[in-house]
RNA sequence: GCUGAAGUGGUGGAAUUGGUAGACACGUUGGACUUAAAAUCCAAUGUCCAUUAGGACGUACGGGUUCAAGUCCCGUCUUCAGUACCA
């Protein structure tokens, strides 16, 4: 009989959907085990090779669990709202529901061929209404709720309110936003409810709030940061504004503290926590205030100004030579001279020009002007001059820095650029050429009552005396800012939200879902509106309770509903809750459902989610967690991240050279040349993507920086010199790898224009070439899988010539399943040659060749270091060496002629989890009537592998020379004389009395002489 | 720059607590079977020297600890990923 895997899967597939094989029960006897991946996102390529990597190996636990007597929750589901479906709609006009639909069935098709053992009962869209119902309802709690400091807690919004009338707010501690006004008990009575509910707004931990974003007039919407390039639209190259939009926020930073603590509680890489703390950014410090000296020439000054300022390093404060703030800060225009003000306002013009991004990017350019504006020190009473500068970001901590130029780089950068004064306050170190690092920093000097003191010391007293004079405290400060939760996008959840008099109201629970309308195009108004804007039934009617016609918005009952949809991980940040009881219409999950499942006990997926959804996702658990909606504070208890599989993609790329005009050589001198030559090669900045001479501001920054190292005066003298930093292979255009091509076709002229007529090319060697020759080449390269690089390797194919179970193997057998490795395709031939060798091991042409025959010693030996291995292997997430373990076993038994039942048996439920097909078929060969899903995991019994003899290796001065069969159960001196007396130990020493014999029982002898 | 991970044959990768480096595969070479091919099976395969016996060298590089180091310590280099005027 032949191993006719094609038949063999498409006959268990059937099986395990018709027998619900893998439906999960609520409840059960057994213990519980959630086994989860990251649901995809169902695009139209459809599945790659790379896709089912992390679903086989949670598969494989999730079998192997099974086998281990756990009840075993492993759900599948789709996070179906997002870009690509809606980009898809604006070209060709489908609706994106359709497109998705067509998308999911593919993927659906694609997931069953692999024989995944997924409930596919509990299946969740987050497109779906009866999923997006919920988060809905999830937006409405988070709108209804504050966080307290006090408690920890977020509260019902309820009790902020009672706290107001009987308190006001000066002894509320809330996360809110940061210009809250004060008010007494009796202040609040008397606001107006819509000034209330304006208050209110502030505290919520979801609220609205005026949000700086990426405009494109001509695209007609907002871009990422990631879609504009040189401060024009990457699509287009249409400028890009920052505009001011009311948005909806999500108030994370509240939880940052305990976003931080969790980490602790869970198993996740150090790396990954690692990224999740860098990016909550706790950093411990003080606030100082400085106050600003009255100046008689500004008519409105009234000397209670004051500078907040958050510092790592209070202990340097007595280093303050100058103040920073950021062009954006609202004092400027208060404290700026009027002999500044020209200066002041036409920096701050210039630096609005840039963007956030093109200012982060070039931070060699030190630029800053001074507002005539002094600052008196709290201790020195000095006056401090108070400067602008765009190295000051507003939006981190105050927005301010007090600059302390001994002892940061910035600060020390900005100080000599400006001539401004820089008073050491460090014992030691040199400070003529650069600010002291960090070790430098240890005693403090010249600081008054912190002289002498460790740095550690001097902090706690620097803060003692700013408090004791009223002018700071300690504070801990996080980068974790509140994210924007608003997206100008069609394809989304609604927001179940209208608006009367501008004031938000949420719609209530009993009429959700607010379903998503139907528009005529999806793509943003003509005015500027996000695409909801398109919809005639649009508009919430209060008292039908209904989405109505936007015809009939009045003023008494028909308002207008959220423009805006949710963003991406709205509906991922939950997912796994609804996993738990999917089906169920009045709640999002039942409590019962809730209390069993707890929390997801493993999650796969890929890193890039680091920052994103994992940090989103314990967000919101935590929240529900304080709200009772939930019993658990983490979502995942141990997560991991597969390794992406990459693919090889071909391309056609022309040589470019890093070309110089002779010149060069003869003023810099050859030395120097090659120096040059080695810093474009090596400085990546330089060597950016694509061609650098568009880049003219790349290029005149790399002038600068090769002047600098040439020792030239100025970058002018280059200006004629240097043309094109390369050689890098620009790539021209990616190819099938297995299609033939005119490459000679692709030969273009004069690509470098007349600007270079006179340059020399440099080769990679260093050699002269012709400048004018271009020369294209086909390379190669590993990189991500994509559609657009011709690279991707289908599964369907691999399935089809080799089946299922080849491919779950050998995407296991790979290599670590954290790693990032290529794919070839090649390699696969290996494990469905083991996979044959494992059928003809249990079936001859006969058929199954089985017998109840005794198991010899061997035989019970190989099952049992297998069964060892392997089980340490799944415990260990190491599946790549189950597999081989598995070719051992299989080469062992086969050598051995086994054909015991009492070994075969055990062996195929130890590989089920691997090659589930395979192993239902012989399994039911075998006589069995039941899926092997049921039989429980062999036991290993340590008896079968307990050896009567050791070879030993014999090493001399630590290495090994012979091995040598020896008893086991001889002690250390019984050893060393048996191998002290062997004929071979002889011949090593040729007559040299050793000097030690180092003998480990069981282990190694090692003879030094 | 900072943080994290990694660097082992032609390739993917093994190696438990420091104890026989290169398991298991791919590829390559030779052979068997075949008219031939595919499939299958057998053998060899880290590099170098040697007819053999055997030997030398080998886990990015340089040191160190140890009877013994891929593994531990110090320093250096390289690659990948994340992050970045975060005060």
């Amino acid at each position: 009989m032949q191993y006719t895997f094609n038949d063999i899967e498409a006959k268990w597939q059937k099986y395990w959907v018709e027998n619900e094989t893998f439906k999960a029960e609520n409840q059960s006897d057994k213990p519980k085990y959630y086994v989860l991946d990251m649901f995809p996102y169902p695009s139209g390529a459809g599945l790659h090779v790379g896709h089912p990597l992390g679903y086989i190996a949670s598969d494989i636990y999730a079998r192997y669990k099974r086998h281990k007597g756990f009840n075993v929750l492993h759900p599948q589901g789709y996070d179906s709202f997002g870009l690509p479906a809606e980009q898809y709609a604006i070209q060709t006009g489908q609706h994106p529901a359709l497109t998705t639909e067509e998308n999911i069935k593919t993927y659906r098709r694609q997931l069953d061929q692999i024989g995944f053992s997924f409930d596919w009962s509990r299946e969740v869209r987050t497109s779906d209404p009866n999923y997006y119902k919920w988060t809905q309802w999830i937006f409405i709690q988070l709108y209804e709720s504050w966080y307290n400091n006090d408690t920890q807690k977020a509260e019902p919004i309820e009790t902020l309110m009672s706290k107001f009338s009987s308190e006001g707010n000066t002894a509320v501690h809330a996360a809110c936003d940061a210009d809250v006004e004060t008010f007494s008990a009796e202040d609040w009575s008397s606001f107006s409810s819509k000034k209330q509910q304006e208050i209110l707004l502030q505290y919520r931990l979801t609220y609205l709030a005026e949000t700086e974003v990426n405009w494109c007039p001509a695209l007609g919407t907002v871009l990422a940061n990631d879609e504009i390039v040189n401060g024009v639209s990457e699509r287009g190259s249409h400028p890009v504004m920052r505009k001011k939009m009311t948005q909806w926020s999500m108030r994370i930073s509240a939880y940052s503290e305990r976003l931080l603590q969790g980490l602790d509680t869970i198993d996740w890489t150090d790396s990954l926590k690692e990224s999740q703390r860098n990016w909550i950014g706790k950093s411990i410090g003080a606030m100082a205030n400085f106050k600003v000296i009255p100046n008689v020439t500004l008519s409105a000054v009234d000397g209670s100004r004051e500078v907040s300022v958050f510092t790592t390093r209070p202990d340097t404060i007595f280093g303050v030579s100058f103040m920073t703030l950021a062009p954006e800060h609202e004092l400027v225009s208060q404290i700026t001279t009027p002999e500044q003000k020209d200066a002041v306002e036409a920096y701050i013009q210039s630096t609005s020009k840039r963007s956030e991004r093109e200012r982060m990017a070039d931070v060699k350019t030190i630029s800053g002007v001074f507002t005539g504006a002094y600052a008196e020190h709290p201790f020195s009473k000095e006056p401090i001059p108070i400067w602008i500068g765009d190295y000051v970001l507003a939006g981190y901590g105050t927005g301010a820095v007090m600059s302390v130029p001994c002892g940061d780089q910035r600060d020390y950068a900005f100080a000599k650029h400006f001539n401004i004064p820089i008073p050491n306050v460090f014992e030691g170190g040199d400070i003529s050429e650069e600010a002291f690092t960090e070790k430098e920093k240890t005693i403090i000097t010249n600081s008054d009552f912190l002289n002498g003191l460790p740095y550690n010391k001097a902090m706690k007293r620097a803060i003692f005396e700013l408090e004791k004079i009223g002018q700071g405290e300690g504070k801990t400060n996080y980068r974790l800012r509140d994210s924007v939760f608003s997206r100008q996008r069609y394809w989304g959840e609604p927001f179940p939200v209208y608006y009367v008099n501008g004031m938000p109201q949420m719609i209530d629970k009993a009429h959700l879902p607010i379903r998503l309308p139907e528009v005529e195009k999806y793509l943003p108004t003509e005015t500027g509106e996000p695409p909801l804007g398109r919809a005639d039934v649009w508009a919430w009617d209060a008292k039908k309770c209904s989405v109505v016609s936007n015809q009939l918005i009045d003023d008494e009952a028909v308002f207008p509903l959220e423009l805006n949809t949710m963003p991406g991980w709205a509906g991922s940040s939950w997912y796994f809750f609804r996993y738990m009881d999917a089906n169920n219409d009045l709640d999002f999950a039942s409590e019962d459902a809730l209390k069993y499942w707890e929390n997801v006990d493993l999650y796969i997926g890929g890193s890039e989610h680091a920052t994103g959804h994992l940090l989103y996702s314990r967000f919101w658990v935590k929240f529900m967690k304080d709200r009772g909606f939930v019993g658990v504070e983490e979502p995942f208890k141990k997560l991991i991240n597969q390794g992406m599989i990459l693919g090889t993609s071909a391309f056609v790329y022309r040589l470019s050279y890093m070309f110089l005009n002779p010149k060069v050589e003869e003023a810099v001198g050859s030395k120097i040349l090659k120096k040059l030559q080695n810093i474009y090669i090596s400085h990546s900045e330089f060597i950016s993507k694509g061609d650098l001479a568009s880049d003219k501001d790349a290029l005149k920054r790399l002038k600068n920086t090769l002047a600098e190292i040439a020792g030239l005066p100025n970058a002018d003298t280059l200006e004629n010199l240097i043309v094109v930093p390369l050689p890098i292979h620009v790539k021209v255009q990616y190819i099938n790898a297995s299609d033939e091509l005119d490459i000679a076709g692709l030969k273009t002229d004069g690509e470098f224009g007349d600007d270079y007529k006179d340059a020399i090319f440099i080769g990679e060697k260093g050699d002269i070439i012709d400048g004018n020759s271009d020369v294209y080449k086909v390379g190669r390269e590993v990189e991500k899988m994509s559609k657009s690089k011709y690279n991707v390797v289908n599964p369907d194919s691999i399935c089809e010539d080799y089946g299922a179970d080849s491919l779950r193997l050998y995407e296991m057998f790979l290599g670590p399943l954290e790693q990032y490795k290529p794919w070839n395709t090649a390699g696969i031939t290996g494990v469905h040659g083991f996979l044959k060798k494992l059928w003809k091991l249990y079936v001859d042409d006969t058929g199954i060749k089985v017998s109840d025959t005794d198991p010899s010693k061997d035989h019970l030996k190989t099952l049992h270091k297998t069964i060892k291995k392997v089980e340490e292997d799944i415990e260990s997430f190491s599946f790549n060496t189950s597999v081989s373990t598995f070719m051992i076993a299989v080469n062992e038994l086969t050598a051995q002629k086994c054909t015991s039942r009492s070994i075969l048996e055990p062996l195929i439920v130890l590989m089920s989890p691997y090659a589930p097909h395979i192993a239902e078929e012989l399994w039911s060969q075998l006589g069995h009537n039941s899926s092997i899903s049921t039989a429980a995991f062999p036991k290993f019994e340590a008896k079968h592998l307990v050896e009567s003899s050791k070879n030993y290796p014999i090493s001399f001065n630590g290495k090994m020379r012979f091995t040598l069969e020896l008893p086991m159960d001889l002690n250390k001196e019984e050893i060393e004389k048996a191998v002290m007396n062997h004929e071979k130990t002889m011949a090593q020493l040729e007559g040299r009395i050793p000097k030690k014999i180092i003998v480990v029982p069981g282990k190694i002898v090692n003879i030094v002489d």
